[in-house]
DNA sequence: GTGCTAGTTAGCAATCAATGCAGATTAGCA
DNA sequence: TGCTAATCTGCATTGATTGCTAACTAGCAC
């Protein structure tokens, strides 16, 4: 994702407005890595900006993904979580806390895949499920 | 999945009773490549079992599960997905329709992860986005 | 076969995540 | 300083799933 200041740039060359609430959910994106998920940002939000609605945090964080700013991650249980890290990476996701974190996989190009049956693949998520050190 | 005839007795052994509403899901999940959701499935049963409940669908789909017999899909659109092929495999999905395929995958267990930092992997779930040769 | 009882079913309420909507507000430009 | 399209908030609604409970029944003991 880009930083709060390109990303006011971009918001305005895009013709979108750019407005406390969402300077403010772009501080919280940048470098975050926690991937959180709308209602923890609304959360995290809402101790800087009480009052801030989560209707107005899912809005802008959907125009961030509709910008390829953020990714959309779904680990199968809960809400989605939101993404700044654009890279291509994968996940791994503790079953016990449902910590997620990201990890850089080697070899994901180059899988063998049988089956496909005139399938065509555009890209490849990879999810790991585990434990994470803490809940061991 | 096992058979029909096998999972009554599976039942039977766990305590479980077998009922008419069971018998019906059984016949229609084994050898069921679909990867249906609970409510597709219930329109199925529907027209067999008038009057049957969709929340008897989703007991007895999430009973299979616990027993191991199903596996829960979530492509990150819409309802899970049930499967009863519990064969080492993966998915790829087509982004238009929504249709879910099985794949094998050779060289899954091969893949080089940075960045587990203290995480240990238990399972691994590979999801392709593309297009299936309707939708192409 | 009859009766008992634990397990099951159907139906509906409740929850959770996410989106739709509309009136009040405001960013950004002339 | 005004104008206006875009945005914000708050609330209603949707969609998937789970919680709850009274009525029902499979499976077993007699
Ligand atoms: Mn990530
Ligand atoms: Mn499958
Ligand atoms: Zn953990
Ligand atoms: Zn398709």
């Amino acid at each position: 994702m880009k930083s709060p200041t390109e990303l006011t740039e971009a918001f305005r060359a895009n013709g979108l407005k750019v407005t406390p609430q969402r300077q403010l959910l772009f501080r919280l994106m940048h470098g975050n890595t926690m991937h959180p998920t709308a209602d923890a940002l609304f959360s995290e939000a809402s101790v800087q900006m009480p009052g801030i609605s989560l209707r107005t945090v899912y809005q802008t964080l959907t125009d961030l993904a509709s910008m390829g700013e953020l990714r959309l991650i779904d680990v199968g249980a809960g809400a989605v979580r939101f993404d700044p890290n654009v890279d291509d990476h994968h996940h791994v996701v503790c079953q016990a806390c449902g910590d997620v974190r990201d990890v850089y996989v080697a070899g994901s190009h180059e899988l063998r895949i049988d089956g496909l049956n005139g399938f065509s693949v555009d890209s490849t998520s990879i999810l790991f499920h585990g434990s994470c050190a803490r809940c061991a």
